[in-house]
DNA sequence: ATGTAAGCGAGACGGTACGTCAAGTCTTGTT
DNA sequence: AACAAGACTTGACGTACCGTCTCGCTTACAT
């Protein structure tokens, strides 16, 4: 019966108290959303949550660190629907991520620590590990789902299936954040209907153009509209 | 022969150092790469800049106000080349994109005003109007030069060109920030060739489903890939 | 031949404007009343004055020496009345010295300049000359009056005379200012008459005891101090 | 019964360091001496003791107050000295008292704060209680010991001995001080013996004019101003 | 049951940067 | 030249947080 891990052998004195980290994360989104990333202190998250700053400084590095944790949680709200097509369950998911993002502790944090850690490994692998490489399983889900469905056909190649889900992820993601924070206009409905539609269409595009005969890598690049094209 | 400005019927007092503009916004730069946009203080560009900290003041309002103007002239850098093919083009710029958020100057300051900026309005104007907002013209300029050459049909509605130019600015334009600094993976030609070729066809299949028959919006929806579809 | 002081040798160029000088000392006044010495600045003189900061500069090197100036002449309002007897011409003379210390202006400035004055010989200097040593001449007017009046007898000694003069005058002036400005009790007529008893008396009881031969002490002493026997 | 002080009820946290308030005095006398008191500013205050300027202004509220703190206890330093006569003593004390504001940490401060006092009520009262009224016992003293040495008669009416007392205590001080620094001549055994018989004499002299049945003027006045009769 | 080792709230500590203000100088154009 | 205007450098101001430390007190496990 292996009773720890092996980093923590039977830690002796009193536990740290599992009350005082759930108050403290509540408290920094709390703050968060009061006087957002660049307003936020430790003294002022140690006070919100009844704590000693202190006992902040002993779970957490910093304030990078404590937010990374606290805004963490939030996208694992996020989940595939299955509303029955593809399409249908991209537009959700894009509007589900949109509406994450239009939460002040959302996006106040997440451009900031991204920021941070543009200086800062260890902070960018926590963002990886915490934030983004857990939204990734949402892309690989949705694909699985639509070959089921025989919406989009099997991917041989292992290799190029990962690559292709970390382009779409990156795709996706990059467009909601973009359009929501950057370009600071907002993802309504309409907005999904129509990057989903141009997403979806250059897979389906991209893929045929790819397999049936199929032409060489040379040719495989479209010419943007072999037929007449237009607006999306 | 409009003889002056009548916000400013020939000021008294010495004139503003033009000198001094330059040198603070080159020094602020500085500072960016060198100590990254937390650690930069205003007190060490004043002093990088041989300028004293109140003549930031006099003529900036912070931190970001000032690290905006510096890092926007970066951003006029970029120019759309003509390759020949709109997927050349694409992908060029693209790199061009990717390199000048690979500057350390850029990739820390970029997301860290974009940060701020979710809480100050005055701030996100001033991004979009001197870093958004200056690049769109890409978007406009390679769709146009595309319909030159016939890579692209005409758009008769205005309306809907300018929002799918928007969309199109935001998938680049998030897709590129969100590979370099979020999933923190470079931008590679092969990168780029894929994500140009998921555009691209996008692009294609959406109009030309759009276009002939043509199926009403409803119908336009893709389900995906009519025709199997595949990894890009 | 009168033509200039030897220093000023036909000027050229622009005559000082001597308005300015007028009403920068009037300025300082103002300024030392509604701010006191301490929060007084050049600025505001110059503002009040409609002046621009560098005509101060061109005719006072700092602060501490325009105040001097702007309140030295004050002290010059200070006279001996002749009220028909030493003692009340020394009560007289100290109401209004008191007087004087309780107008804002003053009583802000003198103590100001002084604390200065302890590490700057010039500016000891110029306070010496233009108010300490001009407010001594009421001490040797008013001995000078009694003897005419027979209240105190002729110095033989010059010298005794002189350092008497200067005695006394610190006494008068160091009293009064320290139960004004130190003490921060009012300087009202019943401090004065018993203040003017006991310098008065002693000064009287101090020529007695040198000047055996002489009348008694009761007719080189005060009639203040005789018979209704005030207590000090 | 004595419990505790009812303002201190076992402070939680980590006590302040009395270390660190000794410093900064000393530090504080120490940059006076060396910079006088326009010069010296908390920051150098806080370097020369090692200590924070947080630290600072924990404890005090500016400058002012600890400057006062800084200097209050030199006055401690003074003591009435017992030589036998009431002359005697009142030289010493005058030299004593001259000794002390000769010291550049005195003389720089002790104007200086008096003069932002006149704007300042706390900070009047702040040095009343911890300068001012601290010397005042020495004058108490003084007639108490020439009361029992028979020097002086006894003052029957406690009201009369209590103004009497601050008259002679802003006599003595404001003359010292006057010719101290205001004059800035210096204070030496000559002028003080001067003063004293200017003084005493005075007071003989007006308590024998009000005490008619007492002993004549001759005996109730102090052996100093008696025979040898200097001129004062 | 009793050490003992850690956790805890509180708050002082040495620092760094803030954004402001005043001093005194310098550079315009005007008188 | 002197002037008004105002930008300039310098340096102190007093504040806010930082991250660390020192207290006296709990709390839980291991004897």
């Amino acid at each position: 019966m292996p009773s720890r891990t092996p980093t923590e052998p039977t830690r002796s004195g009193r536990p740290r108290s599992a009350e005082a980290d759930a108050a403290i994360l509540e408290a920094t989104r709390e703050s968060l959303v009061d006087l957002g990333w660049s307003k936020l202190t430790m003294g002022d998250v140690a006070t919100r949550a009844g704590v000693a700053k202190t006992t902040l400084y002993r779970r957490w590095a910093g304030k990078n660190e404590l937010v990374v944790d606290a805004v963490a949680v939030l996208f694992d709200e996020l989940e595939l629907p299955d509303l029955g097509s593809l399409p249908a369950d991209v537009e959700a998911v894009v509007l589900q991520f949109a509406a994450l993002l239009e939460r002040p502790e959302t996006k106040t944090a997440l451009m900031a620590v991204v920021a941070e850690s543009t200086r800062d490994e260890a902070l960018r692998d926590r963002i990886r590990d915490s934030i983004v490489a857990r939204q990734k399983h949402l892309v690989l889900q949705g694909r699985e789902r639509a070959q089921l469905r025989g919406e989009l056909p099997a991917e041989p190649d292992a290799l190029v299936a990962a690559r292709t889900a970390d382009l779409i992820f990156d795709v996706i993601a990059g467009a909601v954040v973009h359009r929501t924070l950057v370009s600071a206009e907002p993802v309504d409905s309409d907005w999904a209907r129509r990057f989903t539609m141009l997403l979806l269409s250059g897979l389906g595009a991209a893929a045929a153009g790819r397999q049936p005969g199929a032409r060489g890598p040379g040719e495989s690049r479209p010419t943007g509209a072999q037929k007449p094209g237009g607006s999306v």
